[in-house]
DNA sequence: ACAAGTATTTTACGCGCGTAAAGTTTAGCC
DNA sequence: GGCTAAACTTTACGCGCGTAAAATACTTGT
């Protein structure tokens, strides 16, 4: 670096010995120029120091490489970890990602849409509140801008959908804990903030009758995301209650079997496969923090990569100009065997 | 909303009746103009549906209304709270916040700062990662955009930093201990990727000479940022060696506390304060998952709305033109007993 | 070496808004 | 009602780059 500031791409061109058309056309894709000016301008670039005014760039250009990614609870790390993994896709194939998350807030949602709106992005990829949010702008701001939802399904909104196959997830863990244990119990909320819940209660109870068994559903109170909270109070109650009809209990999603592991530890219930142990508990959605409950929580995990890669890709094609009818992609879960059931 | 679709701010002014330039301040600053001219300017916006282009808009302003917000690592629920945090004040303030993590890689954080500088943000809001920063770029970058550093000090950058009091937080919640139980040993890892945690344990070495007892540090090997799992072998291996001196364990976070009590579940050792219980753990940080450890973590939490208004009305006053010398802010931090100790 | 085809340069205009200056209207006050 | 200061309108220019069209230079194949 020269240390001298380049103020424009006219300047930068012309110490670079390049036209500024060729040098707007090579910020734009690089491969779009011929090789021996690729290496000029890139021999500039480096010991010059320029890099090109972003606004001016997206404000006369029809597509901009903005790429929005869009999470309902970003303290919850499994929203963070599928977040990073969009992102990074974005970062390589040439986008540039802005993360925003709705806080759990159908108001913010629609201000997120609102915001990103100003943000004339190629394309979003977006994870919906769910049961909270407002479908009206939703389905508003999809038919405006390219969107992909991702983790729950909001009728057949945006370009497709990519999420996990919340039927197998939950018939697979079920099998699981039927051929290893008494068959299970299923603990969840009662008015769910995501649709996947439904899915997975219904799973169950399929599951269950193709078994062979009866099913039982402890739906728990609670509203908003706390769901940690929720699922300990809840089995606070269940369990004074005696509503848990077997010992086995295969809670809704891992944050909850959380909640309930904390509610068993305070009543002073061993919690695992052992012999000496009163109930199994299990989880779904291979919460980052699972691995570190007491005991470990056996649960079902989330393709993060595969799911994350197939949306990103998606969204690329989409905004490459393939145009493909609506499609929902539900891959499928990976049982992780821990301690607790 | 009539439907019609505004395309710049000429149109928009005309069909409002007001002049360009005046609807053009109106929004740089809506209480800039006559209230009854505000009142015509927003009785408009309702019917008319339309939002200035932000590209146009920062382009050819001196200073924009975005706000950076990076953290280290986005993924580690206390960060996502700070950053939660940071936004709303920002938000509320009329900022534009964007949200930035390193991930806990360097490369990334100087990447961040790259990108953070083409936004041409009016200030921004960065706990850096610490240890593994390049700290000549962090200096750079300071010295061209106005920055407030939070939650890890790195020299004297920036326009000042804000955090939590480490000194005060392990002399408080050692002091405690050692009032109730035997003194405690000091948990860490050996090469702490934040510079926090070496007050943190300097802190208690003082508070463990004042009190007049003999401090034993165990410092347990890993890289990187999975502190639950370093956590979890490091306290694996102590314990197997018998490196705990006391019956009380003090940990220089939450998350390294998380790992160790798994460990102990691990090695069914009964952790908390009852008659037969072998050990006490207690961690530092108030994180987020702290409630719902088994058994629930002992810990000191930061003052987190405190730390990041404190933080963001920093940046505010500065960017707002107040200059004020380097100052460092450090919040004291709040006790929360739980069973773990 | 020559043709065809592609890449680059030149030239020129426009994007949507910030902003400054000068003139005009409005509001507030005695 | 007349004064002043503030707010507004008009006019005009510029920001940094996208992009289109036409002219020119280069690469490639034979």
């Amino acid at each position: 670096m020269t240390g001298s500031k380049i103020r424009n791409m006219e300047e930068f061109a012309s110490l670079s010995g390049i036209s500024r058309p060729t040098i707007s056309k090579y910020f734009n894709n690089p491969n779009s120029v011929r090789s021996s000016t690729r290496n000029k301008i890139e021999a500039a670039l480096e010991r010059l120091e320029y890099r090109p005014n972003i606004y001016a760039m997206n404000q006369n250009r029809k597509l901009t490489k903005n790429v929005g990614v869009v999470v309902p609870l970003l303290s919850d790390p499994y929203f963070a970890e599928i977040a990073r993994n969009l992102e990074q896709h974005c970062l390589a194939a040439g986008y540039r990602p802005t993360l925003f998350s709705s806080h759990g807030d159908p108001a913010l949602e629609v201000e997120v849409m609102d915001t990103l709106r100003s943000l004339k992005p190629a394309g979003v990829l977006l994870a919906p509140l769910g049961r909270a949010s407002d479908r009206a702008a939703l389905k508003k701001f999809c038919d405006d801008v390219p969107t992909i939802i991702f983790d729950s399904s909001v009728d057949e909104i945006g370009l497709a959908f990519v999420g996990s196959d919340n039927f197998q997830f939950t018939a697979h863990i079920t099998d699981y804990l039927c051929r290893t244990g008494e068959p299970p119990c299923f603990f969840e909320m009662k008015t769910p903030a995501n649709p996947n819940a439904h899915r997975r209660r219904q799973s169950y109870l399929n599951a269950m009758e193709t078994f062979g068994y009866t099913p039982h559903v402890i739906s728990v109170d609670g509203e908003g995301w706390g769901f940690e909270e929720i699922g300990r109070l809840g089995g606070h109650e269940a369990l004074e209650q005696g509503r848990f009809s077997t010992n086995t209990i295969l809670c809704s999603n891992d944050r909850l079997a959380i909640g309930l592991l904390t509610a068993c530890f305070e009543k002073n219930i061993r919690v695992g496969r052992c012999e000496d142990c009163a109930i199994r508990v299990a989880g779904q959605d291979g919460h980052p923090h699972s691995r570190y409950t007491c005991p470990p929580l056996t649960t079902i995990s989330h393709a993060y990569n595969a799911v994350s890669q197939t949306a990103a890709e998606a969204l690329f094609a989409a905004i490459g100009g393939q145009v493909s009818p609506w499609k929902s992609t539900r891959l499928e879960g990976k049982l992780i065997l821990r301690d607790s059931a």
